[in-house]
RNA sequence: GCAGAAGUGGUGGAAUUGGUAGACACGUUGGACUUAAAAUCCAAUGGGCAGUAAUGCCCGUGCGGGUUCAAGUCCCGCCUUCUGUACCA
């Protein structure tokens, strides 16, 4: 009566851990300190897959690896609670989301608990909690209260800028801030208004309300980042986007681009996800050129990464939406410049980006002045310049750009050549580095670098430009017009914005009816009664108050997705803490996060906002660290494999996958649990599946129905997805556990699949009877001293796990164990020492089965406190060694030699060997390679 | 187009610094136990050739070259697949 009842085991001590909070993290310890951490999901009605696991299973195994290790591990969890689908689910019902994010939250733990993680639960932390969003804001209201100075290159308290602008004036103030500030003495400063003065340090913030031309998604009703579309289109549902002017909040990320690449070198993360964040940010170096604009006061600016081409620009080329189109555009052009722009304004971001082999442009009827020859330039209107990168316009130099040199061919622009030695009668030379500039005036026979610096300089010289550099980068817009994120601490007095106090957070959600824009365009709060600000009590109060002159309107937009996710990871060190985001104590202790891990389709997204939150309050003393993460692992994602069957076109018969081609077909996924390992469906749970199937016939192939299979991403919509709660019912979380290790390497993208399952299941049964190897069946374990047998498997598999976990492949310590319980089983050995190392080693994987296997050992304490057994070399030292023997490197025979012989010795035995004798037959060998414990070879 | 990753049996995948390729598992085949099935256990399993057999030999890590006594691993040139990104001046 001892065979291992995994469910019985697992519920015990599930219950035994969260009773006894085994996995509960202090934040003071003499041991040293370990941070792991998962990103933490969004909450969503599917449940959990069998997919979200995995980085979770990874990083519990490394933390009870750390625990066994000696280190305090804080290994917390929580929920990335607001979003847009609870949102969505609220248009459609009308239930609050804060009810189906409850729902689906409790759902989610139950899930999570059955697979036995070792997540400190006492620190938990939602998002959509307004004890937890009071921090989102107040970090909000810090960068509001900043400005970043490019002197120092970090950001400062504004109340320094207003200090500085008062003694000095605006001139000698550095700051990273908009395009257009005025400019002004201290005396100027001083005597302005205080609507003024708010005016212009808006314009400094760190945080600041702008005109910004926005993604705008008519069918969400809402503004996307950049990062939320996809193709043209919205990330989520599909919609298409367009270009919008709206007023919004704005983060300036863009003064910590360089920052952000530069710091990249000081963390451990996976290089494809540095090299997406280094693309994402696109610094490129060059110089900004300004043109004078022929009978017209002003300038064109441009950025070119290639100023020594200057000599080579035929025309200039602006964006639709250039601000100086309207005032350069002749008379005669005027009728035609509007269509254009009226146009390509209609185009849909999609389309723009579907369509990028049309060429399309027009004349402006204005030219620019070359800076050094003084010619004339036509400037031109083309789509292919985008207004939101650089300057929004170009140099067009269609000799060494693909792009200007199609236009120019398209509308017959000349093409002058300033390449010496090249042909460019068919497309453009954009080599820089095997260059010689020709027909350039004073940068004749130089090279792209030396070309470079010598423009720079003589631009510099007149005052028409200098080096710059340039970064892809963009200011990401904070607002969004949902309901279901976090309120902005924000009202507005004589429309200027003001933040609410610290102590009167956190500002919590209004209700409303719906959840819904208003009809006239307004974001759902703008449906809310009661939503205004009284500076006298500091509450909210009813919209009705607002023409009292205390009493404010609220700020209507919510923050984004990522405002929640950027610093959570410092909230966990102190989660109950009401009056600081975490206690210095903690963060100093704390630090960042030792390993984090996570998809990394956050690459460009969560972990860049990210590192650009933890750098801002790191410059602003708040917390210690300016990064996250020390080190990051992307897990994989586990794809499902879809089922397909059959339908004869315009029947209701479906035919087997491998008759399919004899019928014309349509292909109709269906619910992969009706499958079984051989691809055969269950018919009967088929047609008790859907109506569809209830009538249906199916054509077989030797009496089944065997289904198609597609790999596809694990989505409801597809019917491919695997619920972990039934592996666990069917094999047991430990099972679980190893499996999905096993399914190969952690990084990787890998496909479920049932089919292997039943190798690491029989792996814990054949562990258990290690255990109850007696005739019935009781546990059984010897005293005494191992045998060198069992000593030398039990250190070969210390070494080996101790490595896999270092090195994160987990998948080839599974490999490991079964090799060491397949040993120590055929060694009979159920020695007492041997097998409770074992089972240390085994816990991080299967914690489960290693408590109760513990427990019977006698051990009153959990496993989990067991020290990590310590590897001794000498267990593993042999006397002889098989040699194998190679004669030019092609292998002949094996030969046993003991271990301690020297080099010459071991040559002196391979040669005086009668086989080597017979291969040589009188021929004296050229070399003898002896690489010792591995190989011999001899080279005739 | 650009950047990154990867190509190994029927399948998932192993192979320290170049040193016996295919660990481990699935699957398949055969056997044991059983009235039978399931479960369990044992054996074989990259391809080919020779041999009654033990065994021996040859070929094999996407393709073509190269370095080396020795290459899945290093170098050069290709092909294919995946992932990210894209009119970025």
């Amino acid at each position: 009566m001892s065979k291992y009842h995994f469910n019985d085991i697992e519920a015990k001590w599930q219950k035994y851990w969260a009773d006894h909070q085994t996995f509960k993290a202090d934040n003071q310890s003499d041991k040293p300190k370990y941070y792991v951490l998962d990103m933490f999901p969004y909450p969503s009605g599917a449940g959990l897959h069998v997919g979200h696991p995995l980085g979770y299973i990874a990083s519990d195994i490394y933390a009870r690896y750390k625990r066994h290790q000696g280190y305090n591990v804080l290994h917390p969890m929580g929920y990335d609670s607001f979003g847009l689908p609870a949102e969505q689910y609220a248009i459609q019902t009308g239930q609050h989301p804060r009810k189906t994010t409850e729902e689906n939250i409790a759902r989610y733990r139950e899930q999570l608990d059955k697979i036995g993680f070792s997540f400190d639960w006492s620190r938990e932390v939602r998002t959509s909690n307004p004890d937890y969003y009071k921090w989102t804001q107040w970090i909000f209201i810090q960068l509001f209260e900043s400005w970043y100075c490019k002197n120092h290159e970090k950001a400062f308290p504004i109340s320094e800028l207003i200090k500085l602008f008062s003694e000095e004036g605006s001139d000698r103030v550095n700051a990273e801030c908009d395009t257009q500030v005025e400019s002004f003495t201290a005396e100027e400063w001083n005597s302005f208004s205080e609507e003024r003065k708010e005016k212009i340090l808006l314009k400094y913030r760190l945080t600041y309300l702008a005109e910004t031309e926005v993604n705008w998604c008519p069918q969400l009703g809402t503004v996307l980042a950049n990062d939320e579309i996809v193709n043209g289109v919205s990330e989520r549902g599909g919609f298409p986007v367009v270009r919008k002017r709206m007023k919004q909040w704005s983060m300036r990320i863009t003064a910590y681009a360089q920052r952000l690449l530069d710091d990249l070198a000081t963390i451990d993360w996976p290089q494809p996800l540095k090299d997406s964040q280094t693309n994402w940010i696109g610094r490129s170096e060059g110089a900004s050129v300004r043109f004078k604009i022929k009978g017209h006061d002003g300038f064109i600016e441009v950025f070119t990464t290639r100023p020594d081409t200057i000599f080579g620009a035929s025309f200039m080329t602006l964006a639709p939406e250039h601000e100086l189109v309207d005032r350069i555009t002749t008379m005669d052009q005027r009728y035609e410049v509007s269509q254009y722009i009226e146009a390509t304004a209609k185009r849909s971001e999609r389309d723009r980006l579907a369509d990028v082999k049309t060429i399309t442009g027009v004349f402006t009827g204005a030219y620019a002045i070359h800076p050094f020859s003084g010619e004339e330039i036509p400037i031109w209107i083309g789509d292919y310049v985008l207004a939101g990168y650089g300057t929004g316009a170009v140099m067009s130099v269609p000799c060494g750009d693909q792009r200007d040199y199609d236009f120019a061919k398209h509308f017959n622009i000349p093409i002058p050549n300033i390449f010496e030695g090249v042909d460019i009668s068919e497309e453009a030379f954009a080599d820089k580095e095997n260059t010689v500039i020709a027909n350039s005036d004073f940068i004749n026979g130089m090279s792209y670098s030396d070309a470079t610096q010598k423009v720079i300089k003589a631009l510099e010289d007149k005052g028409q430009g200098q080096g710059k550099i340039n970064y892809r980068l963009r200011d990401a817009v904070f607002s969004r017009q949902r309901y279901w994120g976090e309120p902005f601490p924000v009202y507005y007095k004589n429309g200027l914005p003001q933040m609410i106090d610290f102590e009167h957070l956190p500002l919590t959600l209004p209700q409303v009816e719906k959840y819904l824009p208003t009809e006239d365009g307004e974001p759902p709060l703008g449906r809310a009664d009661v939503w205004a600000w009284d500076t006298e009590n500091n509450e909210v109060v009813g919209n009705h108050k607002i023409d009292h002159e205390t009493v404010f309107p609220l700020e209507l937009n919510t923050m984004p997705g990522w405002a929640g996710s950027s610093c959570y990871m410092f909230r966990y060190m102190d989660p109950a803490n009401h009056n600081e985001l975490a206690s210095e104590d903690a963060m100093r202790y704390w630090e960042n996060v030792d390993l984090y891990l996570g998809g990394s389709e956050h690459a460009t997204s969560h972990l860049l906002y990210s590192r650009f939150w933890v750098k801002f309050l790191y410059d602003r003393g708040i917390l210690k660290v300016n990064e996250p993460a020390k080190k990051l692992i992307n897990q994989g994602m586990i794809l499902g494999t879809s089922a397909i069957v059959y339908r004869v076109s315009g029947t209701n018969e479906y035919v087997s996958h491998g008759l399919k081609d004899e019928y014309s077909c349509d292909e109709i996924r269906v619910d992969v649990n009706l499958v079984n390992a051989s691809d055969e469906i269950d018919i009967e749970g088929l047609k008790a599946w859907q109506p569809q199937f209830a009538n249906a016939e199916f054509i077989l192939e030797d009496g089944k129905y065997i289904v198609g299979r597609e790999v596809e991403k694990m989505s409801k919509r597809w019917f491919n997805v695997v619920n972990p709660d039934d592996i666990c019912e069917q094999y047991g979380a430990d099972t679980l556990r190893m499996y999905e290790m096993f399914l190969g390497p952690i990084d990787q993208a890998k496909p479920w699949n049932t089919a292997g399952i039943t190798g690491v299941h029989s792996f814990l049964k054949k562990l258990w009877k290690l255990f109850h190897s007696g005739d019935n069946d009781a546990f059984e374990v010897t005293e005494g001293d191992p045998s060198k047998e069992n000593l030398k498997t039990l250190h070969k598999t210390i070494k080996k796990v101790e490595e896999d976990i270092e090195n994160f492949s987990f998948n080839t310590s599974v490999s490991t164990f079964m090799i060491a319980v397949n040993e120590l089983t055929a060694q009979k050995c159920t020695h007492r020492g041997i097998l409770s190392d074992l089972m240390v080693l085994i816990s991080p994987y299967a914690p489960h089965i290693s408590e109760e296997l513990w427990e019977k050992l006698g051990n009153t304490e959990s496993i989990s406190t067991a020290p990590f057994p310590i590897f001794e070399a000498s267990h593993l030292v042999e006397s002889s060694k098989e040699y194998p023997i190679s004669f030019n490197g092609k292998m002949r025979f094996k030969l046993e030699l003991p271990l301690d012989m020297s080099k010459e010795d071991i040559e002196a035995a391979v040669l005086s060997h009668e086989k080597t004798q017979q291969y040589l037959d009188g021929r004296t060998p050229k070399k003898v390679i002896v690489v010792p414990g591995k190989i011999v070879n001899v080279v005739g």
